[in-house]
DNA sequence: CGCCAATGTGAATGGCCGTTCAGGGGCTTA
DNA sequence: TAAGCCCCTGAACGGCCATTCACATTGGCG
């Protein structure tokens, strides 16, 4: 016995059935959806392809290769979310609270209903080379950065009043770590859940509202 | 040209040196430190047997698969994690607050000091085969049900006022949210950073109370 | 010294990998 | 009807994979 891939054993390249999209979208959507069940690695192109009803050498009529493949799916989606953010910040008038409330209700919402796009996203960057990966990594900082702006201009006006250790801040990791939270609701939400989308964007607002020591409005 | 393993590029097996320790635990080591850096589907045997100074072969004298290697690695690691949880509640005293605070202090200390520990227990669980990943989980959903008692402690005592969303709590949400805050610090936590071990583990503990509403003590 | 068990070696096994490419079909345009 | 193009097919190609196995090598013990 020599078998290999034992790993993850849950495999279900699904049988195929010639996608009616345009091949490109067919492919990205196909591969979307294996990425996000098996990982990067031990998906085969032969398994993209059998689930859109092609075969493995149609790939590179649309793509150069696997590796440009999942750079193209991870970069849309993080480039939308990047663009999503700014937004909610930017429509959300001039009080820090307002503002740190819209970004992450849009986060979280965004998380909760785009589940699998946000598990690749944020589960299989590293597997690109190192330009691709660079590029996906500044839109992570930018998106990082609104926060600790957000957070700044809260304590300067003194409307946020986070926790002191030692008597020093450190906005970056609270913004780490708020990130982190919202990140991960993709992860385990399920529409079986207490609460809708929109209840946990309101939950997960209240809390990091509350975790920055913002004051009643 | 046909070349496979383009996938994460920085590809560094090690030269070896035959490791002094007992084969076992060398073998664990270095297999932890390859899974680590590169992940588990494409690190293969060879290149952990030879960053410790052996062949592929005598893998199979210590461990039963590649898999039962990882699993090896994980559980004890996550098994750890689960006693040093309940340990830190249990010596708190009564108080819900503090038992809150015990517990995330040694969360977060234990996920920026063993920081490679906590990824691969963390990013590598869905590589295993599915009775095993069933063990890993068990362990998780135990200590997030500590932390939902907590919870539940402080809400029935009145010390904790958790957000309300539309007159509901979900209280399971807010565990899972702050498990992932903790958890994720060890995937940007450095020694570089403004803050010590300590003071990460305090200002997350701050935040904390602050997000259920823990009442001045 | 001779024996035995534990441990390591490296070739062999059967198999899958990403990518390429010669050879079509089936459109549209002329 | 013929030409040209787009797209697809499926058989290579060269290579690496986890695991097994017949065969050393080692060191403790009688």
């Amino acid at each position: 016995m020599s078998k290999r891939k034992p790993v993850r054993v849950v495999e279900t390249p699904a049988v195929a059935e010639r996608d009616p999209r345009p091949p490109v979208e067919a492919i990205r959507a196909a591969a979307f959806t294996q990425f996000a069940e098996r990982g990067y690695p031990v998906v085969t192109v032969r398994d993209i392809m059998k689930a859109c009803g092609l075969t493995q050498g149609a790939l590179y009529n649309h793509f150069k290769s696997k590796d440009e493949l999942l750079h193209d799916i991870i970069a849309s989606t993080q480039g939308e979310l990047e663009r999503q953010c700014q937004q909610a910040v930017a429509g959300a008038g001039d009080d820090p609270r307002a503002k740190l409330a819209a970004f992450v209700r849009v986060y979280v919402v965004r998380h909760c209903r785009l589940r699998v796009e946000a598990l690749v996203a944020n589960r299989e960057i590293s597997w690109l080379g190192a330009e691709r990966v660079a590029d996906i990594r500044r839109s992570r900082r930018a998106i990082r950065d609104i926060l600790v702006t957000i957070l700044n201009e809260g304590v300067q006006r003194g409307v946020f009043d986070p926790p002191q250790i030692d008597g020093r801040r450190d906005l970056k990791a609270m913004a780490m770590a708020m990130l982190d939270q919202c990140t991960h609701v993709s992860m385990w939400y399920g529409p079986g859940g207490a609460f809708s989308e929109e209840q946990m964007a309101k939950l997960y607002a209240d809390m990091t509202l509350r975790a920055v020591g913002a004051k009643p409005q």
